[in-house]
DNA sequence: AGGCGGCTTTCAATGGTTGGAATGGTATTG
DNA sequence: CAATACCATTCCAACCATTGAAAGCCGCCT
C-alpha cells in the first residue's frame, strides 16, 4: 500500500471529470431525485441518481439534512424533511390558493361525492394542490404533488385555455402525444376546444382509463383576471349526467375566484390573459 | 497552519467580512427567510433578512428561480415555487400521513362541522399538517403549515405524550412559558396529564383566546406503535361535551393507525416509543 | 437637478469545494 | 469461513466556483 503508484501514465493524477457545476444547482439535483415511486432513498442512489460521487452526495446532504431539508431514518435512508414541506406550504400558487379554495372545494366533494381536484399550471403541466376523494371513489389517475398534461386533461384545458397566446400557440403547434384512454384532438379540434372553454368556462373530457370517467373542470381567476388555478369534478361514467353538474363545478369556481379578489365582468367572452 | 506566520504586511486589498459559510447553508437560510408574514420578498429583503451581499443573493436566488424553488412575480419580488412545493409534497412526515389520513378527517369534519386538525412534532414544536374548517368554524391560532406548542395545546399533548422518554424530560424540565388563555401547568401536573393522555389516549384543553374553544386530541401510530401524528377537533365550548366528542376522535385516530399498518395492542396503557 | 435606494454586472483574489483513494462495516455468496 | 460485493465514511491537495467591493443603471422622490 505504501509502495508508489508506480504510474507511468504522466501527469494523469487528476481528471476532473465533471467539475464546475454550481453547488446549489448539485444540492437541488439531489432533491429531484425523489419522486412518487422514489420517496426514501440511500446515499448510494442519491448519489447515482444525482450523477456525482458519493463522498459529494453525502456532504451535500449533510448539510440538507442538518437544515431540515432532508430527514434520516433509521435505516440510514433519506427523505424529505418536515421543515422543507414548511417552507413549501407558503407557496402562494401551491398552498396558498389552496388554503383559499379549501372550504369551497369541501362543500363540492360533500354534494357530489366524487374527485373533487385543484391544479395550477407550471411550464407544460398541470400540478395537482388538492384533491379530495372518499374512501371509496373511482380509480383516479393522479395524486396531490403530481403532474398531469395540459391537453388530455379537463383540469389541464382550462389552464391551457387561459393561458397566454405565445404559450397556447406553442403547445398547439407540437403534435399530438396519443394518451391511452383519451380521444386524441387535431390542432383544429383542440381550438376550438379551448375558443369553447373560454367562452362557457367549462371544459369536460371522457376517459376510459383507468376507468370510465367524466372530467368537468371549470378556471379560478385572481384579481387581476388572469387564470391562476383550475378546480375540477372526477365521476363515474354514466352517473350523473355532466350537464347537471357543470353548474356546480363553475359556481364552486365562481366562488373561489371571488374570495381571490376577481369581479366577474359584463362581458364574460373576455378573458385577460395569465402573465407567466 | 498552512497559513504562513504573519507575515509582517498584508497588503490587506480585501478584507472577507464573513465568507467561509457553505454555499448550501445559505441557500437554505434564504429560503428560511420566507414565513407566513413574509411571502413575497424583494431581492434586498432576502439579502438583508438573511444576512448576506445583495450579489451575492442575487446569484443564489438566481439558481433557485432556475430550478423553481423560487417564482418571480411581476413587480420583482421573489415567492416560494411550486416546484419546490411539489417535492414537499414527497414528505412522509408532511403529505404522506395526511393522504393517509384525509378520508378520515373528512368524515369527522362532516359530522362535527368543526376544525378538524393534523399534526406531527417536528424538534420541540407541533407542524400543521392539515386543517379542515368550515368557511364559518370559529376562530383558530394556527394554519396549515405553522407551528404550535407541544405543551399548551391538545394536539402538542399528545405528541409530547407519544414522544422518547429522554425529550420529554427535558421538555417537562423547562420552566412553564405562560400562553394566553391557557391554564398554566407545573412540572408534576403535567406529568400527570401525560400519563392520562397515555392511558386514555385522549387530550383535551380548554382556550379562552382566541376564542372559548374545546380541544379533544388523539394519537396515530404506525406500523411500530410509535405517536407518528396527532389528530384533533376543535369545537366552541360549550357546544357538544367533550365526551361526546372524545369517542368520535379516538376511531378516527385509531382508523388512521389501522391504515398505517398499526396494530391494536391487547395492553392499551404501553405506548412503544417514537424513535425521534 | 440632485439625491436616494434598489437592482445588476464586473472582476481578481481566495477559500470552500471536489473526488480519487483508502478504510471500516455489513450483507451475500461460494 | 473466506471471498466477494456494496455501501458509508474519512482524508487531503489541487482547483475552480464562489465571493463581495466597486461601479454602473434605473426608477422614484424631493
Amino acid at each position: 500500500m505504501t509502495a508508489t503508484p508506480d504510474t507511468d501514465t504522466p501527469p494523469a493524477r487528476g481528471k476532473r471529470p465533471k467539475q464546475g457545476e454550481p453547488v446549489i444547482d448539485r444540492a437541488l439535483s439531489l432533491l429531484a431525485v425523489f419522486s412518487d415511486r422514489r420517496r426514501a432513498l440511500t446515499l448510494s442512489e442519491l448519489a447515482r441518481h444525482a450523477d456525482m460521487p458519493a463522498p459529494t452526495a453525502l456532504r451535500l446532504i449533510a448539510r440538507l439534512v442538518a437544515w431540515g431539508a432532508l430527514e434520516r431514518l433509521d435505516d440510514g435512508r433519506y427523505v424529505v424533511g418536515v421543515r422543507l414541506w414548511e417552507v413549501a406550504s407558503l407557496s402562494p400558487r401551491g398552498h396558498g390558493v389552496r388554503e383559499i379554495a379549501l372550504p369551497y372545494l369541501e362543500d363540492l366533494f360533500e354534494v357530489t361525492r366524487h374527485h373533487v381536484l385543484l391544479a395550477v399550471r407550471d411550464n407544460e403541466e398541470a400540478v395537482l394542490i388538492e384533491r379530495l376523494s372518499g374512501k371509496d371513489a373511482t380509480e383516479v389517475a393522479y395524486r396531490v404533488g403530481g403532474r398531469a398534461p395540459l391537453r388530455s386533461t379537463a383540469i389541464g384545458l382550462v389552464l391551457l385555455a387561459g393561458a397566454d397566446q405565445q404559450f397556447q400557440e406553442a403547445i398547439l403547434k407540437r403534435p399530438p402525444e396519443d394518451e391511452p384512454g383519451v380521444p386524441e384532438m387535431p390542432e383544429g379540434q383542440l381550438r376550438r376546444t379551448l375558443s369553447d372553454v373560454r367562452r362557457t368556462g367549462i371544459a369536460m373530457i371522457r376517459r376510459t382509463v383507468p376507468s370510465h370517467t367524466v372530467s368537468v373542470a371549470s378556471p379560478i381567476f385572481d384579481a387581476q383576471g388572469a387564470v391562476v388555478a383550475s378546480l375540477s369534478i372526477v365521476v363515474p361514467d354514466g352517473a350523473t349526467p355532466p350537464n347537471v353538474l357543470a353548474p356546480a363545478v363553475r359556481a364552486a369556481a365562481r366562488a373561489v375566484s371571488r374570495n381571490l379578489g376577481f369581479q366577474a365582468q359584463a362581458s364574460s367572452g373576455m378573458w385577460t390573459h395569465s402573465r407567466r
